[in-house]
DNA sequence: ATACTAATGCGATTCGCATCGCGTTAGCGG
DNA sequence: CCGCTAACGCGATGCGAATCGCATTAGTAT
């Protein structure tokens, strides 16, 4: 989609992508996401400035293909036994790709340009398409194990599990700390017990009751 | 903070800034976050576009003092009686600021150009830590009534229903609906009863048991 | 009222990114 | 092995944002 229908494939192309996008990622660590240049990833990757405008279109071309090829490196989907066990590896995973000085700030500076641009943000929709898409395979497993209600959208839960890491990270800017991850994790599990993410239900639909 | 303290408050310097600053949203809400640009506030509000540089520094400073300016005015939460229904209040609120024809495309704007710059997301934490701080009374009135545990962290009640509805419109890009605000809700709620947000507390921190 | 000075207005200049036309290289088919 | 052309390299140019020094206006204090 974000990418250029190339008609020769054979090596170079491929090599002067690699080499492009090693740079961005590379520029995006070291000066930011607000630093990137078209010009200091030509001059980081011996590519030529003009060759980036023709394929990429610019920076946020750039990024956009930066995400495409993570999203297309598949990823594995815990499996505990327990969807609370999952669900907090997915959150832990989420929290320590974001914090641990061993990825440094590479993936929050990606994210980060991705946001700037409408291009950009298209990507981020298809990589997290595909992440929440694989993800939701521990609530199909839960279900299966008749620990979580018949029919829990397991996207739903994901997103629902994730959303607030992200949300501290990238919107309102507050610590992210491992019990936050927990606590998200945790969030996730007692709604989707309770059939919150059961469609159509009437189910718990109404009323003050207790559910505790 | 971003604010340059200003030795005469008295009338022109209040007038340049609510021209400004309302130029900018203007700006916002015609050409969009990316299209934002000095020169063109400095034409619609009148103001010469040295004295922006001077004031706000660029279109970073614009839009965090945009920010400002919102998180100043303050803002009725509700009081329906029932936590469920505040939620749902909360949540619908996001919804409807965000989707509605009303309101345009304004207030995603803002956040999006909010987003691109540290000043602007130092703004947006300001902002929503406000937000979070007022927000917070419906769980304080929750625990009052006895509906919801004890000890329970009334602002990690509200941040766990919003996250899902800012993941979607500013991370993953998915569509957000009403259906989806109200889940995020009943999520949040159903969260808070299991005593998730209450600190401390062993409680059902562990244990695969039933919270049905 | 009248100096005083903070704040703004104004235009020129600088600077860096984006774009263009043309020459060169290297993958591809025969 | 040999043409063919897509893809890339190269330098020049255009364009718009950012910054500067100085002139002018308008609050403020006395």
């Amino acid at each position: 989609m974000s990418e250029t229908p190339i008609k020769r494939p054979g090596g170079r192309s491929a090599r002067v992508r690699a080499a492009v996008l090693d740079a961005t990622l590379a520029e995006l660590t070291g000066r930011g996401y607000d630093g990137l240049t078209v010009e200091a990833v030509a001059v980081r990757s011996g590519v030529h400035k003009a060759t980036l405008y023709r394929r990429w279109g610019g920076v946020d071309g750039l990024v956009a293909d930066v995400l495409s090829r993570s999203a297309g490196q598949p990823w594995q989907v815990p499996d505990t036994g327990s969807l609370r066990d999952d669900l907090r590896a997915i959150t832990h995973e989420v929290y320590a790709g974001f914090t641990d000085p061993g990825h440094g700030v590479t993936p929050r500076n990606v994210i980060l340009a991705a946001l700037r641009s409408p291009q950009g943000r298209q990507a981020l929709t298809a990589f997290f398409e595909a992440r929440h898409g694989q993800a939701a395979a521990v609530v199909t497993r839960s279900v299966a194990r008749g620990e979580t209600p018949d029919g829990t959208d397991g996207a739903d839960v994901v997103r629902t599990a994730c959303a607030p890491l992200y949300y501290r990270l990238f919107v309102t800017g507050e610590p992210l700390d491992e019990p936050a991850a927990h606590r998200a994790a945790e969030a996730a599990l007692a709604a989707a017990r309770a059939g919150v993410f059961v469609p159509r239900r009437p189910g718990r639909e109404d009323g003050s009751g207790d559910a505790r």
